[in-house]
DNA sequence: TTTATATTTCGACATATATCGAATTATAAA
DNA sequence: TTTATAATTCGATATATGTCGAAATATAAA
């Protein structure tokens, strides 16, 4: 098996490792539905508190802040104070990455 | 934040993080690349042995037939053996599944 | 300025993961 | 049947992860 890593594999492993922790998937999937930004980026509907996207998880404030961390890091969502507290939202460019990824695996280019 | 796991959540958390180690991911590059089914399922140039998969990764043998287990049980790939080796190859449903998963979470629906 | 609210950081701990080498199993070849 | 090849399983170990609660930080409200 020759080498098949490209210089996002890296990137991709570390989004998928963020999207491994059913907490965070499910954190993600709510972002996605809810908040994903465009014609109302501004609005504040389009756009989750930390503490908002803990309720219901039941895990504590820390590691929900913890897990946030991840997807910051590894590039699926963006994170803004504002006031009190901590907007959340994804980040689009990156879903759409995702999408391109696996349609290029499948197409086997 | 609602509950916002469905059925499947589980079910893709596990396929998330079989893919997040870098050396899994490359052998699921190499496989979607090489070893895709359709027309020629059946020809001996569309899978790919463990042995094969292994090289040029620098890890142990037992280290691949980890990683491989490890996409099996997460329904990324199948193994049937063939003789002395055991091919290898993607499952394509899952493929297609994985595409339609973020085109659904991009779609906001 | 004091207090309340939202979130993060820190330190601890239990569990999971990646890895190896040795031993084992399955198959084919001599 | 003995030997060689391919792959897996097992046991060990070092590192990573998910989680908590306590303490710290940032901001707004009183």
């Amino acid at each position: 098996m020759s080498k098949y890593k490209n210089d996002y594999s890296k990137q991709f492993s570390e989004m998928f490792k963020a999207l491994s922790n059913e907490h965070r998937l499910e954190i993600f999937l709510y972002l996605a539905k809810n908040c994903f930004p465009g014609e109302l980026s501004t609005d504040k509907e389009m756009r989750a508190s930390v503490g908002k996207l803990g309720e219901g998880l039941g895990i504590a404030p820390s590691t929900i802040s913890h897990h946030l961390k991840e997807l910051r890091q590894s590039g699926l969502i963006r994170m803004e104070r504002k006031g009190k507290t901590i907007e959340c939202w994804i980040e689009p460019d990156t879903l759409e990455d995702l999408i391109q990824f696996f349609q290029q695996a499948k197409g086997g280019k």
